[in-house]
DNA sequence: ACCGCGTCATGCACACAGCGTATGACGCGA
DNA sequence: TCGCGTCATACGCTGTGTGCATGACGCGGT
């Protein structure tokens, strides 16, 4: 089995780094000093290499030690949103900002948002559930749920909307696929062919659907899966092309395992809103919620800035 | 403790997932199907959140799962870049590339570069060594390494020089500091202030120092850390302002813990440049790194392009 | 010169988590 | 009704991590 590193061990590291001293770093985590020397010495020897330069008068970093230090870092912050992001999904109780998002949201946009609410405001606690975007809206407007993130772009009566940015979808094929190197097709050929999608109701189904029937074009749906992560192997293998968000994209996009191919005539993005209910005033937890979300407190003259996808 | 989340388990999770079975995922695993059984279970107690719907016919996502995997897979890449990474620390045998790096690089852009060369590439393996500017240049002199990447202006006779980009100095002080609200200082009041410096030798210091030797004044040293961490802890702290790379105080500034400040008169940046032996004609390996690193093959008309900091 | 303090490492015993094997419960389809 | 595939439970073992006790070593005060 391909062992992942241990990411307690690494923040034991971390601690040390800090402390200069294992004994310390033991203290402040209120374990035994031996423990965390072998602990160390257990890293080191699962890594292969010298972290750590232990003297008399304490321990230090040694150059590469500083190094995997920093790694690991950036490693646990990632950590740490993934942490608070499943915390968020326990509807527990002791909740500042209850949340109700789809899916879309929930997976590129809601780490990054409950990180920077955690970051800027520590005291709020935010509760999350995952739904499709009609779902969401009933939520907001039954009370259940103080504000809701979704990607269609109407919302029912009674509730109002604030614009937050924008995601564009973006249609991807392997490498290999004809249309890799034309660089570009028509919406006429997009709908001429099977098209790897998600299941009905999703955000991302609709708004393409959506897009070809203005154009008086139907989609031809090739195979449906319930996640994108399946969707994006499915294209990858070469099942067929795809659509979907830029942010769920991005890695493949980059590293080359598959190919960006434009829509020439077919606008393929989609407002994502904040939805509220209309009358009442907004609790304290949703406004800071909002702002670091990128909406300012009321009505504001400025124009759409999407939120950037994280370190 | 603060306990991490297992990747190994969340590993297994994502594998569980894909297959749509715990007993196949526990064949494909080399493990017994009650053992994978029993993880699970323990993942969502210790989520507690319901992650799997398990039928006589099979295991599926709840759609709450199907959120978790998909954070779950972009914490398990991030883990990835780490193990790689670290691996190419090991100065193994059956290498393909060697390179040296200095520290910044190492730290932000090194784990960045060798994820996706493994992603395009992934026979090539990677072997890396952390010294500073000048060292590196000597190991490419030698010949002990194929390749260097520094952050130095100048590089030694005998060697070629490919600008892959430029790395841009931030100064920053915590939210509380007087200077937080102008927003600018001149580089005599810079250099009139204690200033939190890495060790003498590093890229980062040099080019404050040197930048400001220019202007005709002298840096005033506050405290020395040989940590890029450390020292942001400590402007964090209200030591002094601290001038870092901006891809190392990128969560800092973000979230609001440290504030930039411009100084007006002073250019803080410095090129990245990849170094070559000139006399050589380079391995297939290193032009393989250089590619994903963002040089064209050969002197290319290319205007610099920072690297993005990854997701 | 010495002794106490702080540093880290090692030896030993124990507890518990994780594993495999064996078995049970249950639904589907032949 | 029976076989197959699914997942869960029970039991015993092994290995890892832990604490306690102890040892080795350098520094600095007396």
């Amino acid at each position: 089995m391909t062992r992942y590193p241990d990411l307690d061990s690494l923040a034991v590291l971390l601690l040390v780094a800090r402390k200069g001293s294992i004994g310390q770093a033991a203290e402040e985590l209120g374990l035994s000093q031996p423990s965390v020397s072998r602990r160390m010495v257990a890293l080191e020897n699962a890594m292969r290499v010298q972290l750590l330069h232990r003297t008399r008068q304490g321990t230090v970093l040694t150059p590469t030690g500083r190094v995997v230090v920093d790694w690991a870092s950036t490693l646990l912050e990632a950590a740490d949103d993934f942490r608070r992001s499943v915390g968020a999904l326990q509807a527990q109780s002791a909740v500042s900002v209850r949340a109700a998002v789809s899916m879309t949201i929930a997976e590129h946009h809601a780490p990054v948002w409950v990180a920077r609410l955690h970051r800027t405001s520590p005291d709020y606690v935010v509760s999350m559930e995952v739904h499709n975007s009609r779902e969401v809206a009933d939520l907001v407007s039954s009370g259940a749920v103080d504000v809701g993130f979704v990607e269609s772009p109407t919302v029912p009566k009674g509730l109002r909307r604030r614009r937050i940015g924008w995601d564009v979808l973006v249609l991807a094929v392997p490498p290999g696929h004809p249309w890799a190197d034309r660089g570009e097709v028509t919406a006429a050929e997009l709908a001429a062919v099977p098209l790897l999608v998600r299941e009905p109701g999703s955000g991302t189904r609709e708004t393409v659907e959506g897009a070809l029937r203005r154009r008086g074009l139907t989609m031809t749906v090739g195979m449906t899966m319930a996640s994108n992560t399946a969707l994006k192997s499915a294209a990858m293998a070469g099942i067929g092309p795809v659509v979907l968000s830029e942010l769920a994209l991005h890695a493949e996009l980059g590293s080359g395992q598959l190919v960006r191919v434009e829509v020439s005539d077919l606008p393929l993005r989609r407002p994502l809103s904040a939805v509220l209910r209309a009358t009442e005033r907004t609790p304290p937890g949703v406004t800071a919620l909002l702002s670091v979300v990128g909406v300012r407190p009321d009505r504001p003259p400025r124009g759409p800035s999407a939120p950037r996808p994280s370190a």
